[in-house]
DNA sequence: AGTATGTATTCGGATAAGCGAATACATGAA
DNA sequence: TTCATGTATTCGCTTATCCGAATACATACT
């Protein structure tokens, strides 16, 4: 167990960033966190083609955001950290003050 | 000021996480938070082209991550939020342990 | 005006990300 | 094994992102 470098982690931290980058896969996180989903129930929820879905899911799981565990010929996903949410939560709060500061600019 | 609909906001998010997708940009925001910066500074400071930069920075700007000040000839870039720093760090930790739970995996 | 310094943008080309459609793979039941 | 269901991957294509190099734009000073 190398520690990663300075770098190396930006890095982590840069591909998990763009992993979230996408209005679907922030979707999927906030509907897994609501309760473990397998890919079906997901793709019916988000009304979203199964491989789409398959496809964002593959990328989540990879960065570690998701975690997938066989529920015999389906397979269940769930939030791989809770924490994730919070920290998602958290930045849509400085967004919403964001915004809030660019409307106040209008006036 | 009309309220956004869920998905633009799941947009807006997105759009904040893609741009901090990069490894390049997050280094400039931990750069910023250690202190306000021009760009010339902020080139040298990292070693990278002044174009570079200052693409990255608009790329921030627009979603309202920095902030511009000018200063004479010179641009002075600050953080617009320093809570988005804390948001950073947390995500950090959350990084560091799926890192450690894949660790424990190959043991 | 002209020059120097600092910042932003454009252009061209390479790389990566996204989606729909089709298909391959995996599991469980008959 | 065969079929049905559920999941993952591949293919072809379009769009977006990234960088270096060159260049345009902005400000201050003489």
């Amino acid at each position: 167990m190398t520690m990663p470098t300075i770098d190396e982690l930006n890095l982590l931290h840069a591909n998990i960033c763009q992993a979230l980058g996408d209005p679907k896969r922030i979707q999927i996180l906030y509907a897994l966190f609501e309760s473990p989903l397998h890919v079906t129930a997901l793709a019916d929820t988000l009304i979203t083609p199964q491989p789409t879905i398959s496809r964002h899911l593959r990328i989540l799981r990879q960065r570690g955001l998701v975690t997938p565990h066989r529920d015999g010929a389906a397979v269940v996903y769930y939030l791989a950290d809770e924490r994730m949410i919070h920290i998602l939560d958290s930045m849509r709060g400085v967004l919403r003050d964001s915004l809030a500061r660019q409307s106040s600019m209008m006036a």
